[in-house]
DNA sequence: AATAATCATTAAATCGATTTAATGCTATTT
DNA sequence: AAATAGCATTAAATCGATTTAATGATTATT
């Protein structure tokens, strides 16, 4: 039989049934490996499934999904598909998602707690069948209704102190102490710390590992939180005018590599000189940082990893029915990229 | 078999209806503001309005897309969503759609025409309303047959010379013109092209830029096309090996951010100094190479413009019913970002 | 031979909406 | 008084699948 090029409508588990004269019933029984169970003889098997190869029909998932209630479709909340962490993680998740017969809807929060809360409810209404969410502060009780409803969710970047879920993250509170360690022993003294004005816990867990990095050496911490646009010139503004004001420091951390970017700018602009006028270390680790001359050292997260935990833990809570399973937390390491090994006491 | 306690059954338009003693249609009539068309009376439609906003009932949208075949999804597909630029033109498409009440299924192609097909049958079993796509060689039957369909279609960054229908794309061949000339009249003589393997307008056309302008000033043209790989040490490798054997060159040209990139590393890996050793320029502007130091000429597209156009025709082959309306092509202007401004002319 | 059990298949209900065609009522026209 | 038109609402069909319960035909058991 051959078939016209282009059909213009589809087929249909109807069509395939009245041309081999069999009920939609066992066809469907057939497409969905349960012809054994139904005892369907195999000639029947067979013939149903040559044709149905032959004309390429696949049912209509989204009837598929009124009558199952599964679609097969993960949502991905990240905070910014353009920053690049963000992007290579989707990226990755969504390599993972696709070998398991799954597809990603992304979707940007902007850390805004109503714009979350909307895309939750748009999730919601195309029946997600999991979620995996870098969540915004507030969002705490939206998060917990979800699971309350028996929706697996999987948080990761950071966590909600106060919902008890699955969440994957980095040692923030160590990947900060150990960079802002090294600095001191190579000598740095005036070390200031630059980040996002933020609640969430990964970006406090940070400043708490340069506060206990520099309390524990009897160092005094110099601190600028910046509140967070999308324009950056708001960004670099209060950037430009810290280091201006504060012509002690030796040494620069940037909290996330958003700051960083922004901050390598400023130190451009301001024709600072890195490492003799300011040494400098981010969290978060790319090109940027890589090819900046001298190279800055960063805080390079395991995003495979990440990605690989996610996408396990979320898979695992999808097969498992069980909703009992206590949840997991799962810490990973980072790796500190050392950069531009001069040292600070060389140069005294 | 423990069931989950505070499981809410979601409230269907039956359960509306029951609840007020009024028919489904009744409801789903003043839901979709046809009341007045259908005469429903005054209080009935806010008794119901009412009620429902009471209890916030919201359609089940995957019942809704199976009877009127719409689903309100925008299918998009990008190279890389790991790549800046796509990361970019995604966030901006995101918004823009969601302004307009659309949401966005997204993924990457890789430039896999396979992959590619899988994704678009996906897309078409999901019943999308419209497509984005940068589309990776052979694939033009494909995309012929969407069309053919009836499938709103825009293709952006490139374009399928046999394939008839709106795309947004810039003006590449006048980019690397352009930005080639410019190098020319600084007095560089030995101008390499360094770009990927590709048969795809936009990479033809930035070639083709680069050879009118060496042709037209009676230069010898220095080409290495390398092929794509996800491991950056593979495109690294060619490059190395190409520098090192053209000891002559004065100047290089990257035809993307990724060659751009890469091209970068390789050159400090080499110690050569920019722009005494090698002028550069790349095409795609982005952090890296505002922060490279010197910083590197770009050619900059303009993201949000491509963004807009390419929303901007899609809703309006969303909106228009109409078929016959002929297929447009939208080119825009890039920007050229000429940086470090040291002339070969005055070293000489 | 009547009954039960097994087999292979299917009719009909269902998911939750939209949409077409029909209903029963009142008011107006012939 | 019968026919027509207008009004307000709804029953039923539909989208395309899955799933439950039923069917008729054999075969085995009592």
């Amino acid at each position: 039989m051959t078939l016209p090029k282009y059909h213009v409508k589809k087929l249909s588990i109807v069509d395939i049934a009245n041309h081999l004269n069999v009920s939609k019933t066992t066809i469907s029984f057939i497409l969905n490996g349960r012809a054994q169970e139904k005892r369907i003889g195999k000639e029947l098997v067979d013939r149903v499934q040559k044709f149905v190869d032959e004309v390429g029909y696949k049912p209509n998932s989204l009837a598929k999904s009124l009558r199952t209630g599964k679609s097969n479709i993960i949502g991905l909340m990240v905070e910014d598909i353009s920053n690049p962490f963000f992007a290579s993680i989707a990226r990755l998740i969504e390599d993972r998602a696709y070998k398991n017969g799954y597809k990603i809807i992304y979707c940007s929060t902007d850390n805004d707690t109503n714009k979350t809360r909307e895309l939750i409810s748009m999730f919601r209404d195309r029946h997600v069948d999991g979620y995996i969410i870098a969540p915004p502060e507030g969002i705490e009780d939206d998060i917990s209704s979800l699971i309350k409803d028996g929706m697996p969710v999987v948080l990761f970047d950071r966590h909600l102190p106060k919902v008890s879920t699955d969440f994957v993250e980095i040692d923030n509170l160590f990947s900060t102490y150990n960079a802002t360690m090294h600095l001191i022993q190579q000598g740095y003294k005036n070390i200031a710390y630059i980040t996002f004005a933020s609640n969430q816990t990964q970006m406090q867990d940070r400043l708490q590992g340069y506060k206990d990095a520099l309390d524990e050496s009897g160092l005094k911490p110099f601190i600028q939180e910046i509140v967070f646009s999308q324009n950056e010139e708001l960004i670099m503004g209060p950037l430009n005018t810290f280091l201006k004001k504060h012509k002690n420091l030796d040494a620069v951390f940037f909290g996330t590599n958003h700051v960083g970017t922004c901050g390598l700018k400023v130190i451009n602009s301001l024709g600072l000189k890195v490492p003799d006028d300011l040494a400098l270390v981010s969290f978060d680790d790319y090109d940027v940082f890589k090819l900046f001359s001298p190279p800055v050292s960063a805080i390079a997260q395991p995003i495979e990893a990440i990605a690989d935990s996610v996408i396990t833990v979320l898979l695992n809570k999808l097969n498992t029915s069980s909703q009992h399973i206590s949840s997991q937390s799962i810490i990973l390491k980072t790796d500190f990229q050392i950069r531009g090994s001069s040292k600070k006491a060389d140069k005294a």
